[in-house]
RNA sequence: GGAGCGUUAGCUCAGCGGGAGAGCACCACGUUGACAUCGUGGGGGUCACUGGUUCAAUCCCAGUACGCUCCA
């Protein structure tokens, strides 16, 4: 027997450790199957499970169970991603505790640390995604450092730099002077902040007397300014171009020349240009073949190519002091509060210093080629579909990409430098060193280059490197493209971008895979980001335990609406809980009348009630296959729930109550119903079906491992049953509004209805009697007795004679309100049916509906109407 | 500055060229052996605003306002 709650917590476990052992998460790379595949996102090898991820895994996990169930052969490919700045700073603050620092303990032990780190905390997340229940293949998990993997990534970089791709170049790199590497645009957040607008005087070297007033956000970069810059256009600056300034603090004599990079609106239409230090400096720089001076620093202190009296100052103190000296000669103009923004790494928070070195980079212009053209040809979709615009627009207009970092933890760039410095790029350092040994035709020790790659460089294989790539394998063949990539948009530029130029690239042309379903971000209830900071954040787990995986798996399903944000609250689980508590219920229900055991798809079906229920049955079936078929999971969710609670349990089990022990064919249609609508619920709540499937339907199989339900064609669409359902809301309608004591079962009266209709009333009349608490019903001819309350539905009259009950103030505000509505409703359609627009326009069929609605309503109000007459 | 998204019931949100919907919250009443994590009934809306297209607009188009996000 079931327990009287369905308790989650009991059963969960056991079915998922069932399921596995039962290999059902396996795919079969030698069977004949068509594949369906999707590559899991990596979560950081240091994370723990937040509610993106629980979103995003739900999301997967339901394509997967549901297309598995269809019959294809799965493969969901799970795997951890190193994380390099994350993890390393997580390891670096460990090891802070213990006051050491990672370069006390060397680069070798440094990384034998993060390795324990990884092997400690690794297993966290996955231990919580099998709590959400997900299926991917875990014996096939992946991680970005494994040894595959790397070789991929060596595969990689080495043939790019021989394809002439990646390239070693001496440019402006962002740097974070905390975490001491450079890192990409894209790790750079715009941050606007208060801050001034200074005006500097700079002194002209042919009359010191004379200045040129330039305007800047940072005076300290003064120390590095190799020219003042005009627009050509500025008449108020045409005499001066050409001539030079005495750089102030400095010394340093400077041109003053033209270019339309100097805005005359802005500031005082001068400004001053420091190419080693700011990106659009730099553009100068270049145009005019300034000097580059290089005033930083690592840390974003004054190096020596400053004064004595600034060197080794912070850049923040060394402004105040700049400012302070600038002062004090007189040199400093107008100061204005200006708000702009300012670049800080993501990850460290800190000021982000445009500083001048040696990086690697990734032609990612030549790469993106390609790939803009699969997402144009439709070989890739993004959906919903607007999310190409973002993809386009970043492509586009796509930088460089910096990909080497100043860290140890991540892939060692493959690039060894012979005594002069000259690269050698091979997959191997014996590789490198016969290389070497060829070109100096002696042998020569090489030393290997000392950064490594952006995380992102290996995820960016993903799609390949997990199924063997660079090695051939049947995996590469079968499951490559993968069929959908399940992401948030937070990442198409890190990722999907990414992903799709070096499939593009490495796959031959063929696209990593062919949608890409990006989903919303959860938020709390208040819209905000949830955040640790915050505190506003919800974990997934703690939900899981409180009111069970189901139960959450289906909240985030149900509002997986696309292209819009999930406020998630927990009273909404809540709910979908006593979703949950509602099936474990019905189930009880049909366990009480002895309906448990196996289920067989009935062969032939007669009564109306089971044609009916078969009906709205495959609708829903159809329905839901549509909506999974297009992402719509919020649709195939709320279809589900509608179905099982309102036809399924609000209707159906009533009308079949007063019979169910007796008649066969309901004792067959019941059950099997209710199995089917697990069955289809089983990917979005796998645990309750599941025990369901054994413990009421006594399945021999797993329904993990059974196909998808689909349509019985036993049903019929039959509005008679609509009707009845119609018949007895009037009723309780009436009787609640009319104060009818629940004790009291007034006889039904219905007047003037069809035959179809009477016999299906007849059919079901203890259904009926029973849900509307009448006593009895019979057809009459004649009016209706006095004190009767009377509606009219469906094109006919009913009454319930209520002498000594009727309360004639209340029964003629009833009507009159009734008449009311029914009027308005009248005056519309009767305008749109006399507009010649309209029924020479308009479509048969729409003209016919408003037709048919017109005269219901008319036929309502003149009933109505003469029940008023006769009260009075 | 550029771009994208949003604005529908008190709240959270579906929907969509031809009758305004759900869940939650609220109010009233609770019966009969599935379920109070429940049942029945009810109240509640100028579908942001202004124009346009159309026989017909919450829906399509243009603009305005407000909000959010991304990019510079």
């Amino acid at each position: 027997m079931l327990d009287k709650i369905y308790n989650p917590e009991l059963i969960e476990n056991k079915w998922y450790e069932a399921s596995e052992k039962a290999g059902a998460f396996s795919c079969d790379p030698n069977g004949k199957i068509e594949p369906y595949t999707i590559m899991m996102p990596p979560p950081n090898v240091t994370g723990s499970l937040h509610m993106g991820h629980a979103l995003t895994f739900t999301l997967q996990d339901v394509l997967i169970r549901y297309f598995r169930k269809l019959g294809r052969d799965v493969l969901w490919q799970p795997g951890m991603d190193h994380a390099g700045i994350a993890t390393q700073m997580v390891v670096e603050r460990k090891l802070a505790d213990e006051n050491v620092n990672r370069h006390d303990l060397g680069r070798e032990k440094f990384i034998d640390k993060v390795w324990e780190w990884k092997s400690e905390s690794g297993g966290t997340i996955v231990h919580q995604q099998r709590h959400l229940g997900i299926t991917p293949d875990w014996p096939r998990s992946r991680f970005t450092l494994d040894e595959g993997l790397s070789l991929a990534v060596n595969k990689v970089f080495v043939s790019l730099y021989k394809q002439n791709l990646i390239y070693k170049d001496k440019r402006l790199v962002n740097w974070d002077p905390k975490l001491q590497t450079a890192i990409s645009d894209l790790e750079v957040e715009q941050k606007e902040i208060e801050g001034s607008m200074w005006s500097l005087r700079y002194p002209l070297k042919s009359d010191p007397n004379k200045f040129i007033t330039v305007a800047t956000t940072r005076p300290e970069t003064i120390l590095g300014d190799t020219a003042v810059v005009v627009n050509p256009e500025d008449t108020r600056y045409n005499e001066l171009i050409g001539k030079t300034v005495i750089l102030p603090l400095v010394n340093r004599e400077i041109p003053i020349i033209a270019d339309s990079y100097s805005d005359m609106e802005k500031g005082t239409g001068a400004v001053k240009i420091t190419p080693a230090h700011d990106f659009n400096d730099f553009e100068v720089g270049r145009r005019h073949n300034l000097e580059l001076i290089n005033i930083f620093d690592a840390h974003a202190c004054i190096n020596d190519n400053a004064p004595d009296r600034f060197r080794g100052l912070d850049r923040f103190k060394a402004r105040e002091i700049i400012i302070e000296e600038l002062d004090s000669l007189g040199l400093l103009g107008e100061i204005s509060p200006n708000r702009h923004s300012v670049p800080h790494g993501d990850r460290s928070g800190v000021i982000v210093e445009p500083w001048l070195m040696d990086q690697w980079y990734v032609d990612a212009k030549t790469l993106a080629k390609p790939a803009i053209e699969a997402v144009e040809s439709g070989k890739t979709r993004f959906l919903p579909n607007h999310w190409e615009k973002t993809y386009f627009e970043w492509m586009r207009n796509i930088q460089p990409w910096c990909v080497s970092r100043q860290l140890w933890w991540g892939h060692r760039i493959p690039v060894w430098y012979g005594p002069d410095g000259i690269a050698f790029v091979e997959e191997t350092e014996e590789e490198a060193q016969k290389s070497a040994d060829k070109h100096y035709k002696k042998s020569v020790p090489i030393s290997r280059d000392e950064d490594v790659l952006d995380t992102w460089f290996s995820s960016a294989l993903w799609p390949f490197s997990t199924l063997g790539w660079p090695h051939s394998s049947i995996e590469l063949e079968k499951y490559y493209p993968g069929d959908v990539l399940v992401t948030g948009f937070d990442i198409i530029f890190f990722w999907v971008a990414r992903m799709m130029m070096m499939s593009m690239h490495f796959m031959n042309g063929k696209v990593p895979f062919k949608d890409v379903y990006i989903h919303a971000l959860v938020r709390d209830e208040k819209g905000q980001k949830m955040s640790k900071s915050k505190g506003n954040v919800l974990d997934p787990l703690d939900l899981t335990q409180k009111f069970g995986s189901d139960a959450l798996r289906f909240t985030l399903t149900a509002m997986a609406a696309q292209g819009r944000d999930i406020k998630l609250s927990e009273t909404k689980i809540e709910g979908y809980r006593n979703f949950a508590t509602k099936i474990w219920n019905a189930a009880r229900f049909l366990e009480f009348h002895s309906l448990n055991g196996k289920t067989e798809k009935p062969d032939m079906v007669s009564l109306p009630v089971n044609k009916w229920i078969l009906f709205e049955l495959d609708n829903l079936i159809s329905s839901f296959d549509k909506s999974i078929a297009a992402y719509r999971f919020n649709e195939a969710a709320d279809k589900l729930y509608q179905f099982i609670w309102n036809f399924y349990c609000d209707w159906y089990l009533e009308f079949i109550k007063p019979d169910i022990d007796t008649v066969i064919e309901t004792r067959k249609v019941a059950p099997f119903v209710l199995h089917e609508a697990i069955g289809l619920l089983n990917p979005i709540m796998p645990f309750i079906t599941e025990e369901l499937n054994k413990q009421i339907f006594d399945s021999d199989s797993l329904l993990i491992s059974l196909p998808n339900p689909i349509v019985t064609n036993l049903g019929a669409n039959d509005t008679q049953i609509s009707m009845v359902i119609d018949l007895i809301s009037e009723i309780r309608a009436i009787r609640s509004e009319m104060n009818i004591p629940l004790s009291s079962r007034p006889d039904l009266l219905i007047r003037a209805a069809a035959k179809p209709q009477l016999d299906v009333i007849e059919s079901m009349r203890t259904s009926l009697v029973k849900l509307a608490r009448i006593n009895n019903f019979f057809e009459i001819k004649k009016e209706f007795p006095a004190d009767t309350a009377v509606s009219n539905l469906h094109g006919f009259d009913i009454g319930l004679p209520l002498t000594g009950i009727l309360d004639f103030k209340v029964e003629s505000a009833r009507l009159n309100k009734e008449i009311n509505l029914s009027q308005a409703e009248v005056k519309k359609l009767s305008k749109k049916l006399s507009n010649a627009g309209f029924i020479g326009k308009a479509p048969r069929q729409v003209i016919d509906e408003n037709k048919r609605r017109l005269e219901v309503e008319l036929c309502k109000i003149e009933a109505l109407q003469n029940a008023l007459k006769r009260l009075c």
